[in-house]
RNA sequence: UCAGCUGGCCGGAUGACUGCUUGUCUCUUGUUAUAAGAGAUUAAGAGGAAAGUCCGGGCUCCAGGGAAACAGGAUGCCGGGGAAAUCCCGGCGAGGGAGGUUUUCAUGCUUGCAUGAAGCUGAACCUUAGGGAAAGUGCCGCAGAAAGGAUACCGCCUGGCGAUGCCAGGUAAGGGUGAAAGGGUGCGGUAAGAGCGCACCGCGCAUCUUGUAAAAGAUGCGGCAGGGUAAACCCCAUCCGGAGCAAAACCAAAUAGGGAUGUCUCGAGCAAAUUCUUUGAAUUUGUUUGGCGUGUGUUUCCUCACUUCAUCCGGGUUGGUUGCUUGAGCUUGAUGGUAACAUUAAGUCUAGAUGAAUGGUCAUCAGUGUGCGUUUUUUACGCAUGCUACAGAACCCGGCUUAUAGGCCAGCUGGCAUA
RNA sequence: UGGGGCGUGGCCAAGCGGUAAGGCAGCGGCUUUUGAUGCCGAAGAGCGUAGGUUCGAAUCCUACCGCCCCAG
């Protein structure tokens, strides 16, 4: 990584989250009001969404891509329970988990796979959401970039074909 | 050396590559405000519980938190520590505690031992919301005669009669009920009984001794008095205003140009002016004072502010700054104290995020469990493999509670072995 | 992060010191040609968990666990 990385954008308010959600499950049914796509796996699902201010300009005069990651507090509360029970039933019910360790975790473990990939997959004008799932923590992190690999790449060849009409 | 108990401490180590936040320095750019970007750096970067939010403070706002009463709430053996506390230390009382026991009972037989139960005592140590039950009220289901200044079912005793029983009286030892039956055991006493009398134990009161005190011990007196429950109401003593950093203050931009009151209208005194029917009255203006009203649970009082000519109140989005980390601070030593802790000297500055930094990927070592192999067993060595917790600052401190792999240190008590 | 509240059969719940009422659902029977309705009957809780106070706690006290609501 010779080209010195300037720092990732992120993504900071729920407006801008919601608006991201919202624009990558429209796509399959709107016209063309906004250009977005989302694409899950195991352990994450990836929403990308062009931005409303972007959407007419070329692509090499659009700013820098966005990118926010999250993770919610239910996710942790299921992963803990399902696993556990099957070891040791009666102490989950007393128990608490350790949530907001979890939680850290998994979204630190995110954010370094998608500093590592996004500088040369991202789009610019783009904003990306990746959402925490349950099998996050447990698989490789090998793994966890490929998938990111890909998932960056089917989420722009359906931005890119719908944004092309 | 083994077992038990208590207290304290640590919370894997080193290195590589690559990131994040903050500070400092340099350079560049520049705003509505704050600043932003790049580079450098041998600068710093989670905890003992950061957790639960159970207590106590600091700090901020509610005009002052000033006074009193009421309401409401909290605390509760004694002494000390502490800013304070449902906090800490030391002591007292009560309860528990391995074990011990020349006590009592039961069982067994090897006839003086074993076992079990009860009583007494009791190591280290543990638990303890532990004021007041003769200030008052309530409650004590079922059972039982009776559940609180009581009462008599079966009984026991005496007397009478119409006599395998009934009636009247005495009694509370025995039976029975219950968690609890108005002191306990023994002897005397008696018609039968009873603190009726006596001894011991318990209880209450008084005095003395010890102790700062809670309390302990001794002596004497009292024949015994009305049980339990205050984590039921309550009484006594002491203490307490409310809300919370999403508190609060500020800057800039943009939006809305919103709502309310009102144009004087209360009394008294003083001064001035004007008018008139002139030692008086009316009006106007100014000023002083008072009243009414408003201002955090209620009420009252005090101070303060407002009670008008233009003033007051508000909705409300975005970004940023302050609050924000030097403090009842930390480390080491000395002195005093049983200790909590205090005093003092020297040194030291040690996270400050805000969709929220402190990470990711490995390597080696360490600890420990399991399996295999070598070795005469313990042991030691090698290989493989698993595990290394609880858990993440969000204004800051002091406590409490709860979670926690594994390890280390110190002390106390008991057993065994050796000298 | 701060501030409030609630946990009782499968579900909705009453009880708040003396051994947990009722309704719905489910089960069995009767009624009906069959089903619904109606009637009868039985079963299913130890009161979120653990300590304490009390002779006795669902209830009183303390500590934990879980869930819900409010505040930008």
């Amino acid at each position: 990584m010779s080209f010195s990385l300037t720092k990732l954008a992120m993504i900071k308010k729920r407006h801008e989250f919601l608006a991201v959600k919202s624009g990558a499950s429209k796509v399959g049914s709107s016209s063309s009001s906004s250009f977005g796509s989302s694409w899950g796996t195991a352990g994450f699902l990836l929403q990308a969404c062009l931005r409303e201010d972007q959407k007419n300009l070329q692509e090499d005069k659009r700013s820098e891509a966005r990118f926010g990651v999250t993770v919610t507090n239910n996710t942790i509360r299921k992963m803990i329970s399902a696993p556990q029970k099957g070891k040791n039933p009666k102490k989950v019910n007393e128990k608490r988990g350790p949530v907001s360790v979890l939680r850290n975790k998994m979204r630190r473990r995110l954010k370094e796979a998608l500093r590592q990939i996004a500088p040369e997959l991202a789009r610019p004008g783009v904003d990306y959401v990746i959402i925490g799932r349950q099998a996050c923590l447990s698989i490789d992190y090998a793994d966890l970039l490929k998938d990111l690999e890909k998932s960056f790449k089917k989420v722009h060849r359906r931005i890119i074909s719908s944004g092309t009409d």
